[in-house]
DNA sequence: GTTATGTTTCGTCATGTGGAAAAATGACTG
DNA sequence: CAGTCATTTTTCCACATGACGAAACATAAC
């Protein structure tokens, strides 16, 4: 029950389903993912925390760089695995996220370093 | 995504997601419910209007008493039978689950009046 | 040591959960 | 048929939790 809890609450705010339906193409920078959502630093990190804590979502850090992305099929219980195909195949048509895979293609043709320095400048 | 938000919004608190597979079994009378959670009739009442909102139950006015239950085959969107079954799915093997459907038996044995009068006399 | 990236801490504001009391609705009774 | 009782919902309030950003902190590269 508590991790089931833990993944519908991880679900209930919509920034965080954003993040993770645009992980589904590929590990992103939390840099990247600040960047789509428009929000700040902190919050981007405490978002991605609840995600992680839920097990939705993995993370690795390469350099300066965190990268979150969704668990592998090894990495992956059926109870994680059931609740992101159950939320894309829910959400994949959804305005709002198709609306950010086009964004992120953006996002994701420039270097991270660049996006960060864009952001501070701001 | 506003569908899907008030979902898993619904979907993430206990005593709802209890209050939702106690009704596998049929249509659950709302001092029923208030028995197997242990909770006010106010706050009862609010769990289900939530869950009422979110679509993941219908309601019913029988004389004095209001029944829910799970939405039929006919009345139910995918989203929301989706939601259900992967609920049911992920938690019909749930300790507290299961316990709730034991002391549902004994519950549903009784006419719900009866129910109401030894509330009252708490 | 300085700069860059991300997280933690702190404070503020909004939302959520809970119960008591009042209100709404339906049934019963003298 | 006015009045009471029974059941549920609505309203009100207290308290806890959650989202957000700014600033301080941690860590890694240069």
């Amino acid at each position: 029950m508590d991790n089931f809890l833990a993944i519908t609450k991880a679900l209930s705010d919509a920034n965080r389903v954003r993040a993770l339906m645009a992980l589904r193409g590929g590990e992103l920078c939390v840099c990247q993912i600040i960047e789509l959502l428009g929000l700040a630093p902190s919050t981007v990190s405490k978002h991605m925390a609840v995600l992680k804590q839920a097990g939705l979502v993995k993370c690795r850090k390469e350099e300066r760089w965190m990268y979150y992305r969704l668990p592998e099929s090894s990495e992956q219980p059926a109870l994680i695995r059931s609740a992101i195909d159950w939320t894309i195949s829910l959400l994949g048509n959804d305005t709002a996220i198709i609306k950010d895979a086009r964004s992120l293609r953006g996002i994701v043709s420039q270097d991270p370093s660049i996006l960060c320095k864009l952001r501070r400048s701001k």
